[in-house]
RNA sequence: GCCGAUGUAGCUCAGUUGGCCAGAGCAGCUGAUUUGUAAUCAGCUGGUCGGGGGUUCGAAUCCCUCCAUCGGCUCCA
């Protein structure tokens, strides 16, 4: 039961508070949280570490001054981890203050995991070797059990005070904020600009990892000064800490570069140039089943292909918009002996297809066409930005241009989101997001068209998401410049997340190319185009595929299905026998012959990750069998060549519906 | 491109108060062994210590510069 007597007899005035439960108790005015929290029990109110009142999250410490819902956030709660970082960027920012007087801070957010905090220490410089230090100050001073103060302030008083402290980055924040809506926060000796909300103390931060340190734009404007951004994560319990490291260390086995050269898929070289991938057998095996899975699935969705060159005259993307736009940041023009000929390397297929369009007069009958080419660009991202295989400088796109009437549009924006959900759920990508990304509203000059098109393809496309049911997020500012796109993006082993398939809405390029078909009516009209990557790049798909699988390729894809293991030399013709079997079954399969044991045979196909792995000895030669073992999955025993091959047959189907 | 860190054999890594011809394991090659479900043994080969320049009697080690990689920032048609 609740026990608030102290309280009656305090004030007169009681509020109706309502859990996440639906029931409703009365309480005095002015309770906090954390008072709540306590009635209910001691142990709860030592685990809240924020709450949500009117779905407003703030310190459990705030008064409630009128009738409102409450939920009470614990640790598992984003809210509360949110404010529990949020509040560390504060303590760090302490620490950072006491070691090195003088420093100017910026901003210090927590994010997905942990905080970081953007400073400008001046002469001096923070490096990694120091984060140690800080650390340590930190739980030290987490330890005082430092209250977290709010003060609200007027934005007069707001600027004096960081006038004074001679912090031109907060006077900066506090230019752009209303009067009326500053708060400070002090935690022992620091005092900062913050909306809040906080921990009720720092005591409960009893571990802290500085992660990284990195440069920053203040603002993250290119044109500003770069600060130095400290990372860091903290924890309740130092067990949570080491647990978070260890996943960290986890997740780092399965990044694709490292894979993609332990399984022989990819390399790189210096000599050829950085972010120039150059694809290994294996790798090249992998990503031809990938192409022709989509072929396939193309074919049957009415796509027709088309190959275009590598090179197209300069004017080809001058007319598309994209030598403006892009020209002097690309790989620069190639000039011919023959004098005023200049190519580019094409940085995307779209200009030739829509060339390929106007090849001939087009009916309404003929729509939609679908224009399918897995086609190699090239694009000079900026040296800092290259990434494995995720972000490269030449790569192929499993690109395709729907040329339709508007009237088709919406069906056929749908028929590209089956065909994208199609390819991850067959792959079992289940953790992606579906970003739609519209036009900056305060920005438009950035983009190309008129804003009737823009409005009509952005409409579009949110329709279509809809009627799929899928679960979006809009994200302002992220269209491309001639058009509105559906973006699926996927998380790579350590979190960050990567573009894959892709759909975009496009009045433009119809409109520059002047590509047009007869209606029914006879007259001309415009048609509109659909790009669509539903890989996006096959660079970048196959490396979130090696992450998301950690090597261990769904059957269909292995570059090598199975190995065949002879236990002794003796048994390499009967080895043979059972290649040719499988190889004229169309099972990928090869033979281990090597001079060594089979344990250290059987080890090093495992970390190779083939599938299956196929003893075979004297007795296998004498019954015609092999014994199978299943990667991951130990000894099977012996089967049948053709109860193998069965096998193996089933599983793939499974694999592709 | 910007900030910071890193760069030693094919791979993973030792080697810094600057000092004998730069080391190990794995891989590779040669030989022995003929193996029954995650590493058989022995020998050998292999490095302009990322490139270039400088300081020094002497540089993997110190300084400068360029290149590449990594973590971020910015960018991503």
């Amino acid at each position: 039961m609740f026990k608030f007597a102290g309280y009656l007899e305090s004030t007169s005035i009681m509020i109706n508070i309502t859990f996440p439960d639906g029931s409703v108790r009365e309480f005095p005015k002015g309770i906090t949280p954390l008072e709540i929290a306590n009635g209910i029990s001691p142990r709860l109110a030592a685990e809240v570490l924020a709450a949500s009142v009117n779905s407003k999250v703030v310190e459990v410490t705030r008064a409630i001054n009128e009738d409102a819902t409450i939920k009470l956030h614990k640790w598992e709660d984003t809210e509360a981890k949110s404010t529990f970082w949020h509040s560390s960027s504060h303590l760090m920012a302490e620490a950072l203050e006491l070691l090195y007087p003088g420093i100017k801070f910026g901003i210090g957010p927590s994010i997905e995991t942990g905080f970081y905090y953007d400073v400008d220490t001046g002469e001096k410089s923070i490096t990694e070797g120091d984060l140690k230090k800080i650390e340590e100050k930190m739980l030290e001073l987490a330890r005082e059990k430092q209250h977290f103060v709010r003060k609200e302030v007027s934005k007069d008083e707001a600027m004096k005070t960081y006038t004074q402290k001679g912090d031109e980055y907060k006077c900066e924040l506090i230019k752009d904020l209303e009067d009326g809506t500053i708060s400070f926060y002090t935690n022992g000796s620091f005092t900062d600009l913050c909306r809040g909300p906080h921990l009720a103390d720092t005591s409960v931060i009893k571990a802290v990892k500085l992660t990284s340190i990195a440069g920053a734009y203040w603002r993250g404007d290119e044109k500003n000064k770069m600060l130095t951004r400290i990372y860091g994560v903290t924890f309740p319990q130092k067990k949570l800490l080491d647990e978070y490291l260890v996943m960290l260390e986890e997740a780092k086995k399965r990044d694709h570069r490292k894979l993609g050269k332990e399984l022989e898929l990819f390399a790189f070289s210096q000599r050829v140039g950085q972010g120039l991938p150059l694809w290994l057998p294996k790798g090249a095996m992998l990503r031809e089943r990938l192409e022709n899975f989509l072929k396939k699935v193309q074919k049957e969705h009415g796509y027709l292909p088309v190959m275009t060159p590598h090179i197209g005259q300069k004017e080809l993307y001058v007319t598309s918009g994209h030598y403006a736009k892009y020209g002097k940041d690309s790989f620069q023009p190639i000039h011919t002996p023959q004098e005023g000929e200049e190519f580019l390397l094409k940085p995307m297929n779209c200009p030739h297809h829509c060339e390929i369009y106007k090849t001939k007069p087009r009916s309404y009958k003929d729509m939609p066409l679908r224009l399918a080419e897995f086609g190699t660009v090239y694009r000079y991202e900026q040296s800092g930005e290259l990434h494995g295989l995720t972000r490269v400088r030449g790569f192929t796109q499993d690109d395709a241009h729907i040329f339709c009437r508007p009237d088709q549009l919406k069906e056929e924006f749908i028929k590209v989101i089956d065909i994208v959900l199609y390819i991850f759920r067959t792959l079992d990508f289940k953790d992606y997001t579906a970003q739609i990304s519209l036009r900056d509203p305060l920005n438009r000059e950035k983009y190309i068209g008129s804003d009737e098109n823009w409005e009509k393809a952005e409409s579009a496309i949110i329709e279509a998401a809809k009627e799929k049911g899928l679960k979006t997020v809009v994200e302002l500012g992220e269209a491309a410049f001639y058009g509105p796109k559906l973006d699926f993006m996927v998380r790579d082993a350590i979190g960050r997340k990567w573009q894959l398939g892709t759909i975009q809405v496009d009045y433009n390029l119809p409109e520059r190319f002047e590509l047009e078909y007869i209606g029914s009516d006879d007259k001309k009209h415009r048609p509109v185009m659909i790009h669509r990557a539903p890989f996006g790049s096959m660079e970048r798909f196959i490396a979130v595929l090696i992450e998301h699988t950690g090597g261990k390729f769904p059957l269909w894809l292995s570059p090598e299905q199975a190995v065949i293991l002879p236990v002794s030399e003796k048994y390499n013709d009967y080895a043979k026998k059972v290649a040719d079997f499988l190889n004229n079954a169309d099972i990928r399969a090869s033979i281990d012959d090597r001079n060594e044991t089979i344990g250290k045979k059987i080890r090093e196909n495992e970390l190779k990750r083939v599938p299956f792995l196929l003893i075979v000895g004297e007795k296998e030669a004498e019954n015609g069998t092999i014994s199978v073992r299943k990667q991951g999955d130990g000894d099977k025993g012996a089967m049948s060549l053709d109860d193998f091959r069965q096998l193996i047959e089933n599983e793939i189907k499974r694999q592709i519906e």
